[in-house]
DNA sequence: ATCCAGGTATGCA
DNA sequence: TGCATACCTGGA
């Protein structure tokens, strides 16, 4: 098969709280990222951007990284960035209102640790546009196959997403060879426009939530929910507050929401978790992952 | 075989 | 505003 790249030893990686195995699981592969796989026991391989690299936790739940020599010198400030290492998330998380509400705080003693991912927002986009009416295992396979076919190679065998400049000159007919379904003209369309745009995806910085919502909503293909998880997963903004059916069912069942839409969950969501409402929505998903059939 | 899957856009009351 | 339906397609 494809050549292996050498990689380097085992390198210590600083956060501000522990990180143990089965959180560190859930993390990468729990729904924010669609890019992991478990490589050997507890030890995770992923890519984004231009990064390759192995993560695993310690018995102690700090954290260890390695990669490929080629790619070893940028991964320490990338993958502080990845892990929103300057983030704090316990502290954000006692911010919560766990100290009214049983479920959450039962939720966030599950999940210790549990962080957000700040991954490139157009990656972010990219995944996220694929991920409509599709099963995570599916969502990694369409990404995969994107990656693979029309991403840049980073080492051997292993290959970056595609940009969307580069989508922007794969045809719409390719993208449903990568089994993207529907989803290939809103992908097709989505890179038509930013080609059109330059610099559009790196104007949210300073817009308040709801305009920077509002402004990625106007891409095809990019509804409430979507929009949410862009700006949760792929900015930062720790506000947004995504509901998919499951957020929907657990909203219902653990909030006594029953009859509620989406649009009504997710301002319930935000007013009543506050402005790490989106860290609220991973837990919450966390646990019904868990718990689902409970 | 038939139905559904981590949504969105569109067309009608 | 609110609700139903189509949109692709692999897998249960």
């Amino acid at each position: 098969m494809s050549p292996r790249p050498s990689w380097t030893d085992w390198q210590p990686l600083a956060l501000p709280e522990p990180l143990a195995a089965p959180v560190l699981a859930e993390v990468l592969d729990g729904g924010q990222s669609f890019r992991w796989t478990l490589e050997a026991e507890g030890v995770w391989q992923g890519a984004w951007d231009d990064c390759v690299v192995r993560l695993k936790s310690a018995g102690d739940g700090s954290l260890r990284w390695a990669a490929p020599q080629t790619l070893a010198a940028t991964a320490p400030s990338k993958l502080a960035t990845y892990l929103a290492a300057s983030v704090s998330f316990s502290r954000r998380a006692d911010e919560l209102p766990w100290r009214s509400d049983a479920h959450l705080a039962r939720c966030l003693a599950a999940f210790p640790g549990l962080r957000l991912l700040r991954q490139p927002l157009g990656e972010t986009l990219l995944c996220f546009l694929c991920s409509a009416t599709k099963q995570i295992v599916q969502i990694r396979q369409m990404v995969g196959l994107l990656a693979r076919r029309h991403g840049r190679e980073l080492a051997p065998g292993f290959h970056r997403l595609p940009t969307w400049s580069e989508l922007a000159a794969v045809s719409e007919e390719n993208l449903r060879a990568c089994l993207l379904g529907f989803r290939a003209r809103h992908v097709a369309q989505t890179a038509g426009f930013l080609a059109g745009h330059p610099g559009w995806l790196e104007g949210f910085a300073d817009l308040p939530y709801a305009d920077a919502k509002a402004r990625l909503c106007e891409l095809p293909g990019v509804g409430e929910k979507i929009a949410d998880c862009v700006l949760l997963f792929g900015a930062g903004r720790f506000e947004a507050f995504p509901v998919d059916v499951w957020i929907l069912k657990a909203m219902a069942r653990r909030y006594g929401l029953e009859g509620w839409t989406p649009r009504q969950v997710a301002h319930f969501g935000r007013a009543h978790f506050g402005p790490a409402a989106g860290l609220a929505q991973q837990y919450l998903f966390a646990w019904e992952r868990a718990h689902g059939r409970d």
